[in-house]
DNA sequence: TTGATTGCAAATGCTTTGCAGCCGC
DNA sequence: GCGGCTGCAAAGCATTTGCAATCAA
């Protein structure tokens, strides 16, 4: 799901209308790319779409599959990104506070080791790490210091 | 961490004062035993403890690492519990909302995972897993019902 | 045309903060 | 007594909502 087309087609396939607000919001949110304020999509998209309006698309982006929120720390204001195929978590550095959209198996194995035992039916997993990125680890990067 | 005693200890160490209000919210934490919304902590705590203060003193616990927060849903208040030795996730039912805390070593075979391959300094690991509970799938719980 | 969608402005809900008085040490 | 802590009230901030006008179908 990248291009405006495939949201035209998503939004009309759900029986909602296709928008100038509701393309512009998702143009915005593809070139970011990711983990990205509403207020910061606000700016990206332009002044003439009303700031409500980005948080109602956002919303019903967030309904039709398509995108997805998530909130870092608890303090600061949810962020956004273009929900993905892949499963995967999130690597986000206290120092620098980049987040590595992380895309592996290990999710997948998460989910399938609590298949097995518990009575509990899974159907999301939301994995976070919070620590130190290799370039915010103290100038040395070497891979095998200790 | 479980008596007042051990509160107070832990206060005095880090040079802050012990109060009647810290206490309380400190042993109303401790009878709920986790995940509660601090206007349902305020309840319990009594209308002689103001809200702000309550919100101060769950900081400083924060703080001081013998309380935590988390939100399970982007659109509901943060919830509070005393902050627990192991580590450990959450598995929170869509239907009911009861959260469960689960313990295990998944955490930790998830950081150790970590630790091998990445530039990554993991300090913390959050899990959440959303889904239905036991009792909410759909009346018969059968292991092998399709 | 017609009702979904928008912009605007006001409201909401959670959380924080400024400040004068209070209380632990 | 001093300075940290509290209650109170007000502010802050992200997010939602009511409503009349607008625009896609």
């Amino acid at each position: 799901m990248r291009t405006t087309n495939e949201l035209d087609e998503t939004l009309k396939a759900a029986g909602y209308r296709v928008t100038r607000p509701r393309r512009r919001v998702w143009t915005a949110l593809q070139e970011t790319n990711g983990h990205i304020t509403v207020e910061e999509l606000a700016e990206r998209v332009g002044d003439d779409v009303d700031l409500a309006s980005v948080y109602r698309t956002l919303r019903l982006f967030e309904t039709l599959g398509i995108a997805r929120t998530s909130r870092f720390d608890e303090r600061d204001p949810g962020r956004w990104e273009p929900s993905h195929p892949d499963e995967h978590f999130h690597l986000v550095c206290r120092e620098c506070g980049e987040v590595d959209h992380h895309v592996g198996d290990l999710v997948a194995r998460i989910r399938a080791h609590l298949d097995e035992g518990h009575g509990f039916l899974v159907e999301d997993v939301t994995l976070t790490v919070h620590g130190l990125c290799a370039s915010c680890r103290g100038g040395t990067t070497e891979p095998n210091a200790d």
